[in-house]
DNA sequence: CTGAAAGCGCTTACAG
DNA sequence: CTGAAAGCGCTTACAG
């Protein structure tokens, strides 16, 4: 194994160039303007080229009091999957703004979370952020007695005491059923989820909404789960029966693949026979799914940019004083589940 | 808003327990042994707790010369889930080894990964791991020279120059396999996948290798993509032939969801005319099939938790000074979608 | 236009 | 048994 030559320092840069430390700081960091002569500067970058120096920035911490790190405590996104969007979005201006990202998942334990922000702040980070798999209401205690920037992204705090941004997902469930009402049909079937959930109560809210927008009755909703077997099971009595629905609504993707499941078995032919909308575009299967699955959108990624930008504006602090609650829309992404009522 | 409070410096904490930093140190530090009197020791102990002082890490850091912070680099893992599971294993034991994770991901762009390693090594990370999304073999060069220790997770360089951790997809592919052979199954085909991908050529190659054994000619393999959708057509084309197989092999999880899309809609029952395994254990998919999916499970928390042993392991210089290429074996999980072959 | 000095918050020999 | 000093690698007034 070679020897790992010693990382250089601004000293040996400076004593290469035949220059003060200062002077060597002043350039690197774009500040020496009429200070130092430009074939000084021109020799002083020459000379840290030469050594590949790059400052430590343990040391930048020290001096200037900044990390240019910023914590991250999720709940469950790491294991999960699908939430990583929200991460894939956070780092992507996180980095812009020369923002590393400390990543600790709690695995929904409320204990980690508050030992995870003590270990944060040891570490120092600049601010704070909670990102949780599944949009909730969140307690915002530790996140706030945290003190510094925080933000919630994807659950939101009853008391508005911690700014947070989460997707509106009633009015996605809405305008999933407008969908389905704007192509004719009237029997349609909320099928999936779980009341426990508050993403489903709003999703079903809204799909409610639509209903009574349009002066139509709405069938019992079907409370068939979020996985493929539990969908599969409740779709394949509902289809079964004499006076099967139209449309679906299905409560997320994996649901509808469970609805779609049932329909191959019943012979029902999807959307000849039957029309149906998922939730989420979880990219493994709304778009591979057999026909693509026409789907609401949860905006991961831009919940997670517009997060870490709000928690910019308050590092730089040119965030509004009172905690700002945003809330982000759902977008219908248009497939090949839905057809027309045939007559 | 509160104005925070500056944070307690040790010398807060020695000013208030009437000693010296050196003493603070040596306390809490606890390497007050045989020096500090141990009525001493306890009011330093009282006032730390008392200003609720932790030591700045960012000074010890500079002071110790080490971060307590490894740097990770994945390529597509935190955009793609499943992986996810990678990093949990590996988060696991560095934090009960005192290390925090800093996380990358390059989004499989290669320009991308040498930047993040210089500014992983810019941040004094003290050791640095790449992990893969899918198991392939992996360019060491930039890893290697970043100097100091690193590991490669779910992949492997071509000289082994770099110590790494990879499933044994070969092993698993001949297992799933067996269990078919062992079931009675004769006329068992392979579907899914595509031959660019390492995986899919290993794990087709231990299929061949449990056929060659028994002695039993393998049917061609349908190289049916890893989707639902690709797979639900070149299975929907082989299920309506004359002479459809009696098990199949899925490339992975999700194409067996494409086969069992087919089968339902061809009236065929699984597993009761038709026997299917998959490849990967994805916690969506599997459990939660219909029937219930048996499958060869990836490893990953596994290689997650060993390739992060290994690091620290180097970090601590227990080590072997030759970089290890340590393979582990992937569990045939049973759940309910095999049935010994019917007569 | 440049260099010497102070200081960020620690730990660790070393002198007393 | 304890305290004063050096030093980790920087940046930033400040004096020249």
């Amino acid at each position: 194994m070679p020897v790992r030559p010693r990382r250089a320092t601004s000293q040996d840069v400076a004593n290469l160039a035949g220059v003060s430390r200062s002077a060597v700081s002043l350039v690197l960091n774009d500040r020496a303007d009429g200070n130092i002569a430009p074939d000084t500067q021109a020799t002083i970058r020459a000379a840290a080229r030469a050594l590949n120096y790059t400052p430590s920035s343990v040391a930048v911490s020290l001096r200037r009091q900044r990390t240019q790190t910023i914590g991250v405590v999720t709940d469950t996104i790491a294991s999960t999957a699908y939430g990583g969007h929200i991460l894939i979005g956070a780092t992507e201006v996180a980095t812009a703004h020369g923002y590393l990202l400390l990543t600790v998942d709690t695995h929904d334990n409320p204990a980690v979370e508050t030992v995870a922000y003590e270990r944060l702040h040891a570490r120092q980070v600049d601010a704070l952020a909670f990102a949780a798999m599944g949009t909730h209401e969140h307690d915002a205690g530790p996140l706030r007695d945290a003190g510094g920037p925080a933000i919630m992204i994807n659950c939101f705090s009853a008391d508005a005491s911690v700014a947070s941004v989460s997707p509106d997902e009633r009015t996605g469930g809405r305008r999933a059923a407008q969908r389905l009402l704007d192509a004719g049909h009237h029997d349609i079937l909320w099928l999936g989820g779980t009341l426990d959930v508050l993403a489903a109560r709003e999703r079903l809210q809204g799909y409610h909404d639509a209903m009574a927008d349009a002066g139509i009755r709405a069938r019992d909703p079907v409370i068939g789960g979020w996985n493929i077997d539990t969908a599969y099971e409740a779709a394949l009595a509902i289809l079964r029966r004499p006076d099967p629905p139209t449309a679906i609504l299905a409560a997320n993707d994996r649901a509808a693949v469970g609805v779609a499941l049932a329909a191959a078995r019943c012979g029902i032919d999807i959307p000849g026979d039957l029309s149906l909308i998922g939730y989420d575009d979880d990219e493994n299967v709304a778009p591979v799914m057999v026909p693509p699955l026409t789907t609401m959108r949860l905006p991961h990624d831009e919940l997670g940019r517009i997060g870490m930008r709000m928690l910019i504006d308050q590092l730089s602090g040119s965030a509004p004083s009172a905690p700002a609650q945003v809330v982000v829309d759902c977008e219908l992404i248009e497939r090949a589940s839905v057809a027309p009522r045939s007559s």
